[in-house]
DNA sequence: GCCAACGTTGGC
DNA sequence: GCCAACGTTGGC
C-alpha cells in the first residue's frame, strides 16, 4: 500500500464536497509526471492526504482513500470542460483519473506548520520545497505518521 | 494582486 | 535539440 497527498482548490471542489459525495473521480490532473504517479503507482486501496491549496486555509485537511485504479479522464474530450485536451484522441487517451473515496476529517494541519517541522526537510518532501508545483505527491510512511501527530497537537 | 518557479510550446 | 517566450501554479 502506498501514501499520497492530492491538492485541490477548495473553491472548486473541497473535502466536504468529497464527504457529502462520499467518492469522486480526481480529474483534471494535466500534468505528466502526477499522471505518471496516478496511472502507473497508485492503486486501489491506498491512502492519501487531502490537502487544500490556492485558499486562505493552506495545508492538509484529511484522508482519503482510493477506491478505483486509473482510467481515462473523459473531460479530456469535453470541448466545454476546462479539462478539455483538443489534442487527446479516444483511442490514445493522454489523461487519468482514479476515484477517491472520503475517509475523514482531520484537525487542520497548516502548511506553515509543516514547514516549521524540521522532519520533512530530511528527507525534503516535496510539498515544502519552494516552488513545488506536484498536484500529486508521494509521501513515506515516516512523513503521514508525523503529520497525523501534527494533527493530534495544539496549535 | 504579486511574483517566483516551473512546465510547455514552437521557431530555428 | 536548444532555448526564449509564454502560461500556469500556488504561496504569500
Amino acid at each position: 500500500m502506498a501514501l499520497w497527498l492530492l491538492k485541490t482548490e477548495p473553491d472548486s471542489f473541497s473535502i466536504d464536497t468529497l464527504k457529502q459525495q462520499k467518492v469522486s473521480c480526481w480529474e483534471g490532473v494535466r500534468n505528466y509526471q502526477a499522471r505518471n504517479m496516478m496511472r502507473d503507482e497508485m492503486k486501489e486501496g491506498d491512502f492519501a492526504f487531502i490537502y487544500h491549496s490556492s485558499c486562505k486555509k493552506v495545508g492538509v485537511v484529511g484522508v482519503g482513500e482510493i477506491v478505483k485504479n486509473a482510467y481515462p479522464d473523459h473531460f479530456q474530450f469535453d470541448s466545454k470542460s476546462p479539462y478539455f485536451d483538443p489534442k487527446s484522441q479516444v483511442d490514445n487517451p493522454r489523461w487519468f483519473m482514479v476515484d477517491l473515496g472520503y475517509q475523514k476529517h482531520l484537525p487542520f494541519v497548516s502548511l506553515a506548520r509543516i514547514k516549521g517541522n524540521p522532519f520533512f526537510f530530511d528527507p525534503l518532501m516535496p510539498l515544502v520545497q519552494k516552488g513545488n508545483r506536484l498536484s500529486i505527491m508521494p509521501v513515506t510512511q515516516g512523513q503521514w505518521d508525523e503529520i497525523i501527530k501534527m494533527s493530534k497537537w495544539k496549535e
